[in-house]
DNA sequence: GCATTGATTGACCGGTCGGTCAACGAATAG
DNA sequence: CTATTCGTTGACCGACCGGTCAATCAATGC
């Protein structure tokens, strides 16, 4: 043992993940190469796998390292003690900002994890659902009428679709902020909340049970 | 001039365009390789050749073709005499049903996209803000004041977001359809509307209202 | 001082990519 | 019948992919 890792390491670890991030993000991960990701960082390719074991590695700890901040993220505002709306403005506001400075990290999770093998995305899915499921729990809180109508589910994800797609179109440097869009994105989901109506029969596809409704009020 | 081209050869080819378009969209485009069309196609791939002349022109053909489709489908609704919220909710109906028909190019336009040349991807973009604005224009009807506010595009790429997020996670074959999903888009977002406030002021500068408390059930 | 290990690189490897060639039988206009 | 084009393919090409090797030099511990 003659000579310590430097000190500079992890350092250098990261910058190499993080432009991994930008490049896999902008160019899809099969689109983009290893050369481009040591070119980026200005190193040659055999010191790039000084830093990292492979490109598959840089895909995983991306996508889960993001996935799992977004889980924090939620057992964060979980320990609150917050009204049904309180809660969501908050998880809206926060989201909106964690994305917005984990840009890259967001467009691979939701653009690349297909390319994980069978056993990490469902490792990661189950991370990705927790996070779906705090949010429709708020939402059901909201309106406890539209779980009973297997609606809460469904508009989790279009609110997640509002917020996902907005950085495909939201310029980091334009005129319109991502703390702008939050309390927008908010009144408009709320707003809509109130609107939506529940139908009658929760939608069981084909199957319709005509008696033996469990637990209804 | 001794052999007249198949009478099968267009059918041939646009059923290449298809399988390409699919598997564009489940693997990205670099991640997708003319091997893998020839052989789901269940042809060699020079055979393949004989049909297109390269893979870029498969990419090409599927988003222009797809967002040409939608430009028509703007256009057919503008021509009628409606109100502002049917105008918007027709306009949502029909372009989930469009998106859910052309899953797999829609899936091609919204992620491949950047794949394009400079040149290729404005003439595509062109079209697209045409849609845009169409939907743009039939929010601004709904509610001149968030057009007065520059609102009422964000507004239309969040209702957008909700759309095009929705054919990530709506499985096709599943308990829920795409048609139960459009009046739900549809109330949402024109209920959402109604409650948004409009700043004051265009959101030039960095003026943040405080968001009064919306009034739930 | 010196052996050991970290940091760094040009050259290279097997494999796959998009795409082409040359060939050959089937079909058809003349 | 025959010349010509279509439909179809195995074999192949140069380029680039992810990844490795072996070598060099700078640190550091003993």
């Amino acid at each position: 043992m003659a000579r310590p890792r430097s000190a500079a390491f992890d350092i250098n670890r990261e910058t190499i993940v993080r432009t991994a991030a930008r490049l896999f993000a902008q160019a899809g991960y099969p689109g983009a190469t290893m050369n481009d990701i040591a070119r980026e960082c200005g190193i040659s390719k055999p010191l790039l796998y000084h830093y990292v074991s492979d490109k598959y590695q840089l895909l995983l700890e991306i996508c889960d390292s993001h996935v799992t901040r977004l889980e924090g993220l939620v057992a964060e505002i979980a320990a609150q003690r917050l009204s049904a709306e309180q809660r969501l403005r908050l998880l809206i506001a926060r989201f909106v900002e964690e994305y917005a400075e984990a840009r890259h990290d967001h467009g691979v999770l939701t653009q690349d994890v297909k390319f994980l093998t069978d056993a990490d995305r469902a490792r990661v899915l189950v991370k990705e659902r927790r996070v779906v499921d705090a949010f429709a729990r708020s939402i059901a809180a909201a309106r406890p009428e539209l779980k009973q109508a297997a609606l809460d589910k469904p508009l989790t994800m279009l609110l997640f679709g509002m917020i996902n797609w907005m950085f495909t179109w939201l310029r980091p440097d334009g005129a319109l902020s991502h703390e702008q869009m939050a309390p927008l994105v908010a009144d408009l989901f709320l707003g809509g909340l109130a609107a939506v109506r529940a139908p009658a029969a929760k939608p069981s596809a084909a199957s319709s049970p005509k008696h033996s409704s469990l637990t209804l009020p």
